[in-house]
DNA sequence: CGTTTTGTCTGCTCGCAGCGGAATTCCGCG
DNA sequence: CGCGGAATTCCGCTGCGAGCAGACAAAACG
């Protein structure tokens, strides 16, 4: 396979996992932790998308790609809607049943958050992308 | 800051977090998990050197560091060290207390990544950064 | 040398990872 | 169109690890 780092088409706004009450609480001095830049996504979500494209373009079930990677169907679902926070271990079993490495895995998650807010001096992700990479996580934020 | 991607000199093998004994049962119809590629490190431990890195590069102290992402220095030590898997809020106020974008701190863990693994194609990193890279996530395989 | 600062170790609690059964949705077929 | 099977999502559960704070060890400083 290896097509990594293509850019994801997203799906709707996430239920959220866990946001420790007790974290944050001396970040700023304000009682707020160091706030993330607006609309910018969280790490599981992007991941969670780049699972899902993966496994869609090698034309597989949840149940099929689950099975090799010795994970439930039902935990890739949630790992790919970005409802659960996958071990390192998880994340390198999914990684290894869908024929990609870490760093391939990575570089289309660091793809994907560049689509969503391109950084200055890169090359410029296509307009349409950028716009519906930046339409699924804004509407998160504000939703947020 | 922004200095992202530097090649990270490394410390010792690590105390490994959960690995599910559940986990992988089914992988490949022989009670394991898909193999994960020889020598590949996990990404808590990457990410965790990735930190630590830009957290002396701008010379800090795990109290300043975490006192700006909200959380306790003592916790900063072990996500540094590997021992422990944030959340993705977690990650994003580290992040933002080293003043890096999600982006960049992906990036700098994918090039890190890639110095343990060049992928065919790519620019070479440099011979002593690859070995003392290798050497580092190399030794923990084997140990494992 | 003593003191302070920094980083690591250790035990604790509480909330979630990861699971599996059930429910819902999707899809191909007649 | 309805139907049956496949695929995906929902939901509740339990074991265990995230994240913490006190204690301890190591390093730095005067």
């Amino acid at each position: 396979m290896g097509e990594t780092g293509a850019l994801i088409p997203f799906g709707t706004v996430r239920a959220s996992v866990r946001t420790s009450a007790r974290a944050g609480q001396a970040a700023n001095g304000r009682g707020e932790r160091a706030a993330r830049p607006a609309a910018e996504p969280l790490w599981r979500e992007v991941l969670g998308d780049q699972l899902r494209a993966l496994r869609r373009e090698r034309g597989e079930t949840l149940i099929e790609t689950s099975g090799r990677a010795g994970i439930s169907p039902q935990y890739l679902s949630e790992v790919e809607r970005g409802i659960k926070e996958p071990s390192s271990e998880m994340i390198a079993a999914m990684a290894g049943a869908l024929d990609v490495s870490l760093v391939e895995l990575t570089l289309g998650v660091a793809e994907t958050l560049r689509a969503v807010r391109p950084a200055a001096g890169t090359a410029r992700a296509s307009v349409s992308a950028s716009a519906s990479a930046a339409g699924r996580y804004g509407a998160f934020a504000l939703a947020a």
